[in-house]
DNA sequence: TAAGGATTGTGAAATAAAGAACAAATGAAT
DNA sequence: ATTCATTTGTTCTTTATTTCACAATCCTTA
């Protein structure tokens, strides 16, 4: 099987292609070779072929990649063909654009419901998605969802992932800034701003001495 | 310098590594050790060690790490000890947020202001920063800005990057789903939740074959 | 239909990162 | 003071990722 092979790293930018090639696409571009591809994802050429090479021959020679096929092969492999369905947990700021934002526009993720603490958000719909109650998030039947958004205060992510994880949700998309303490079988991906912020400031300051091309 | 030898995997581990100490520091704790240390950021502590090596010895054999210095010693390192001003450009729904979250919090950070295009926005306050016009964005004295935060729809992205580039700005945090063409000077760091739940959603679909742990 | 140019797919080499293992040094206990 | 357990800093090994180089193949055009 291809997933036993695929490198952690290839899998990580396949992502990025699919967006890429929808907007080839949408643009009416109908082929595109790995080098062309290369530069508007700023990825080099033979890294790309490298990637694709793992699914199979996805293009051809002395013509490249064929944007539709590519598209949709990317499609099936990320699971966009399907709808995914998620749910969100904490709606403070950050939750609530989150919900404002449409992500059934681009893609197929819907988030189903939403959690809060909060008594005067419990029942209420934010952008058509209604507002349960915390205490319901443990008990609630979540074997169709696919992911947790996490959007709550650090103090309170653990427990919150932990409820979430009793209702049968294994992948949990953590913008709380703290570490999740989950089991083998669940899977976290941490979207943190500060992080990436002192990041960027630290390289920042630091590509005087290294960028010198 | 350490800049040169530091590898770029471990400088992206450093902000983790200080948010963590700061948890520590604040909760009394004042000595650590690797191993201890790795459980709580999931990381190897053979790595830990490793990443702290490129700045000196920072630690004691037979005790650990002293987690008032080790903290104190990030700071500095990550240019924490100083106020960073950023500004963001795009007052959406997630720009917003980013506006109502308190980086001063936990974080020497502060949004000076904010850049938007829609004239019922520009002059109002969100959250005590001031929204301007986005024409004023190029023509603005910028060389006390550390960074920008990029909140624009993608089709904009690309324009308002290079207005804030030609007011005299290097760095980019970008939420915007889509890839800047800057050059090399600039240095841009992509937040983009659609490739995270992505990503999230291929790897929980391949686990079951990969984990067997 | 033949020739030439383009471009993939992939082994092999190079680079980067992570992990194992352990000597050296320290702290703690008696 | 001496012993013993602890824990770092670091070398060496292993694994992962990227890049190079090029044969194989296909497209295009005359």
């Amino acid at each position: 099987m291809a997933s036993q092979t695929v490198p952690q790293a290839t899998a990580e930018r396949l992502p990025l292609y699919y967006r890429t090639l929808q907007q080839l696409v949408a643009n009416g571009k109908t082929r595109i070779s790995s080098s062309k591809f290369g530069e508007l994802v700023q990825i080099d050429s033979t890294t790309i072929r490298k990637d694709f090479s793992y699914f199979g021959a996805l293009g051809r020679k002395g013509y490249g990649y064929d944007t539709q096929y590519l598209m949709d092969f990317l499609k099936k492999t990320l699971y966009q063909d399907e709808l995914n369905r998620v749910i969100l947990i904490g709606v403070g700021h950050l939750g609530t654009a989150l919900l404002n934002h449409n992500f059934l526009k681009n893609n197929n993720t819907q988030i189903v419901r939403a959690y809060d603490v909060d008594p005067k958000k419990i029942g209420t719909e934010v952008s058509g998605t209604k507002v349960f109650a915390m205490d319901e998030l443990a008990a609630n039947d979540h074997h169709e969802i696919v992911a947790a958004i996490l959007t709550v205060p650090a103090a309170h992510a653990q427990e919150a992932a932990e409820k979430a994880l009793a209702s049968g949700i294994r992948g949990f998309l953590n913008f709380s800034p703290t570490t999740l303490n989950l089991p083998e079988n669940a899977y976290v991906r941490h979207v943190d701003m500060t992080v990436e912020l002192q990041a960027l400031i630290y390289f920042l300051n630091h590509s005087m001495e290294t960028k010198n091309s």
